[in-house]
RNA sequence: GGGCUCGUAGCUCAGCUGGUUAGAGCGUUACAUUGACAUUGUAAAGGUCAGAGGUUCGACUCCUCUCGGGCCCACCA
């Protein structure tokens, strides 16, 4: 054996055999328990990052119970990610100066196919690289046909059930993208902004006040709207105010949604542009005139036509200025609903959309955690659940992007008249598909049980609930409560036992990494310099479960440096082999036929003192190791065997039985360093097999039981 | 405005349901070794566990408050 163990010369060679002898699928041990794992699907056309690497934690998972003799199925798959790959197309475009509008939709999905499938496979062989054990026969795909279909037959469930509603409602638009997005999608940006102070004459002669942060939008006006209770406009309900620039005539109205307390305690009522008058104007009759379009310009209006709103408001309050009717400003922090993608301001527009009616869904979806069907862990992220889907509003799913699974549903261009099917177009010329394709989202909630199904037969029955969902919290209400409400509604079951959440990887300083800062570190030159072993121990090491941590070289050097001392362990253990052996060729690192699986069989057999006090630690190992891992605490299993290994094995026991060793000691010698092996592979697992082949301990470390 | 989370050795972090001298990695100091170990071993220095109060026989660990970081959520124009 080399004096330090090399990972490049060992890793890809171990995948490939394991992969080979498809010891990855869970008919390697049939008769075992199901155990199963869904690995949260990768973005098809993305690289590996930190996120996918903290899947480690799931590998673990998959080899301790594969080798407890479970029937293990650890499901791989990628996402089709539906707005975020067509922004990434939607730049290259850009550079070759196209955009998505020089295109129909099916040539641009065409288009947008044609790249993903390039870099498809990419993120595959990252995942390898990892060790993952993977069942590869089985990887699903959130486009693939059979997936789809079981999507469109959601929806269509749903729709018929009075789950799924179109409506015309306002959403949360972007006129960059050009779609409209989920509350949750939206980002909240704190802005300092202007309070303008626009006097409003009143038919009769007088003048009410009102303070708006969007004066673009008063042309569009439909009331304006007081407290109740505010003494001070008493007189003024039920008179008729004029629309400045449009002398138009709107009605004074009083509503308690109004704060008397701010700004002049009377407000402008823009029903198709912000939220709150849109409730208001339903609550009061009255219409929601457009005036912002898709692309962003007013519209309308007969005075500021074709401006951008940027512009529309310099213009308004140009006209307000001339006619003394803009009072004054005042500096006023806002908060401000921004892209996630593009970071511009969206609009609140009105349009027409599919949307999936959450209360039913998020009933049973909180009960499911409350009874404790499902157990989040660590358990603090229960009240975020328990939080979001308490105030959850109705999801609108319609996204106006070509990247995605079109929505099933077609309008009769005649009649207006909807209908929803499973995919199939209906009879006759006078329907029309929706253009709209779903939320990425809506798909992928349905992950675990649309995948189960369409794998191998069987597998739905076997492996659903899946045994845990091991992902990041970022995602615990994007996807985790969405798999949660859909599963249950579709299957009547929960979609999995556990939620295990892990924590983000921060650069080396604690800051989150992000492109726009330039401090991405690439997992895969980490494993190209460490060995995957290491990597994967730093990131379970000194790590409790849920936290972030920062990317830590001096770990990752640590890490390293403990793969070496197992190889000078397993080193060691051969140069101290050949003289006891007899006959052997001084070049075998054989173990010898007497090693023990068995460390009960293995006391009976010690016969130094010293050995039989190593076998009971040993013993003692195994059981805090093991009970660490059922518990989810793979940090105090990872620093256990770190020390135990280096500290009591190494620097004590093999300091001790160097200079007594004998027939009987090498015995014990090579097999409690093989139940250490065993116990540490699901964190290391090339350099525990490699060794273990070299000792020809057996056929492979992976299929090998779990000591007991 | 609401919620979550963190503040433990110089640095990065562990420390489960409260219980003998508070742990690791890196760093530092001294010695040893380079015939398992691109090193390793032995030993040492280093912490009022953010602060205050409370519960308890006993708290780093539970409760309250304060201070200071981080994150998430939120339709006050």
């Amino acid at each position: 054996m080399d004096k330090v163990y090399d990972h490049k010369s060992v890793e890809e060679k171990i995948y490939k055999e394991w992969e080979r002898k498809g010891y990855f699928k869970p008919e390697i041990n049939p008769k075992g328990k199901p155990y199963s794992i869904i690995l949260p699907p990768p973005n098809a056309n993305g690289a590996l990052h930190f996120g996918h690497a903290m899947f480690t934690v799931e590998d673990i998972l998959i080899r301790y119970h594969r080798m407890k003799g479970d029937s293990c199925l650890w499901l791989p798959g990628t996402d089709h990610a539906g707005i975020e790959t067509q922004f990434v197309f939607e730049k290259k475009l850009k550079q070759i100066g196209k955009s998505r509008l020089d295109f129909d939709q099916g040539t641009l999905y065409k288009m947008i196919w044609e790249y993903v499938e390039e870099h498809r496979g990419g993120i595959q062989n990252q995942l390898r690289k990892l060790g993952f054990s993977l069942d590869w026969s089985r990887e699903k795909y959130t486009l693939d046909p059979d997936i789809i279909k079981l999507v469109y037959k959601t929806f269509k469930k749903m729709y018929d059930e009075g789950l799924v509603y179109r409506d015309f409602r306002l959403v949360n638009y972007c006129t960059f993208d050009g779609t409209s997005f989920s509350d949750l999608e939206v980002v909240n940006t704190e802005k300092e902004g202007v309070l303008y102070y626009i006097k409003f004459p009143i038919k009769g002669g007088e003048f009410i006040t009102i303070a708006t942060t969007r004066p673009e939008t008063l042309v569009g006006d439909v009331a304006v709207m007081v407290n109740p209770n505010d003494k001070r406009y008493k007189g003024f309900v039920g008179k008729s105010a004029i629309l400045p620039l449009v002398n138009r005539e709107i009605p004074i109205i009083a509503d308690e949604y109004v704060d008397p307390q701010f700004g002049t305690g009377a407000v402008k009522v823009t029903p198709s542009h912000d939220f709150n008058d849109f409730e208001v104007a339903k609550k009061h009759n009255l219409k929601y005139p457009p005036i912002i379009g898709l692309d962003g310009k007013i519209k309308n209006t007969r005075v500021i036509d074709g401006l951008y709103v940027k512009q529309a408001r310099v213009k308004v309050l140009d006209l307000l200025s001339e006619k003394n009717l803009l009072v004054k400003e005042e500096k006023h922090k806002m908060v401000l609903r921004t892209c996630y993608k593009c970071k511009n301001v969206l609009e609140p527009l009105s349009l027409e959309q599919w949307f999936v009616k959450v209360n039913p869904l998020t009933e049973k979806a909180i009960k499911a955690v409350r009874d404790g069907k499902i157990k989040i862990i660590p358990s603090n992220f229960e009240n975020i659940y328990f939080q979001w889907l308490e105030n959850l509003r109705d999801w609108n799913i319609s996204r106006q992007i070509v990247w995605g699974i079109r929505i099933p549903a077609w309008k009769n261009k005649k009649t207006g008249e909807w209908i929803v099917t499973e995919g199939e177009k209906p009879k006759g010329d006078e329907w029309e598909q929706d253009h709209d394709t779903f939320d990425t989202w809506f798909s992928s909630g349905q992950w675990p049980f649309v995948t189960l199904k369409t794998t191998k037969p069987g597998d739905f029955e076997k492996f659903y609930p899946t045994s845990v969902m091991e992902t990041g919290y970022d995602i615990l209400k994007a996807w985790v409560s969405r798999m949660i409400m859909v599963g249950i509604y579709i299957t009547g079951d929960v979609p999995f036992r556990d939620v295990l959440v892990h924590g983000l990887v921060n650069d080396p300083y604690g800051k989150k990494m992000s492109k726009s800062k330039g401090n991405v570190v690439n997992p895969l030159e980490l494993i190209e310099k460490y060995g995957a072993d290491s990597v994967r121990f730093a990131l379970v090491y000194g790590n409790a479960t849920g936290n972030d941590q920062s990317l830590s070289y001096s770990k990752l050097d640590a890490a390293r440096k403990f793969t070496n001392k197992l190889w000078n362990m397993a080193r060691f253990i051969t140069l101290c082999h050949p003289e006891l052996i007899s006959g052997s060729n001084s070049s075998s690192t054989e173990m010898p036929k007497q090693v023990r699986h068995d460390t009960q069989d293995l006391l009976k057999m010690a016969k130094n003192e010293n050995d039989k006090e190593m076998v009971k630690k040993t013993q003692e190992l195994v059981k805090e190791v093991t009970g660490y891992l059922d518990k989810y605490q793979f940090n105090l299993a990872a620093e256990r065997l770190y020390d135990f290994a280096w500290h009591e094995f190494a620097d004590k026991y093999i300091e001790d039985v160097k200079n007594r060793i004998d027939e009987h000691s090498f015995v014990v010698l090579s097999s409690l360093f093989l139940v250490q092996l065993k116990l540490l592979h699901p964190f290391m697992p090339f350099v525990t097999e490699e060794i273990y082949q070299r000792f020809k301990f057996g056929e492979s470390i992976m299929i090998d039981k779990w000591p007991a």
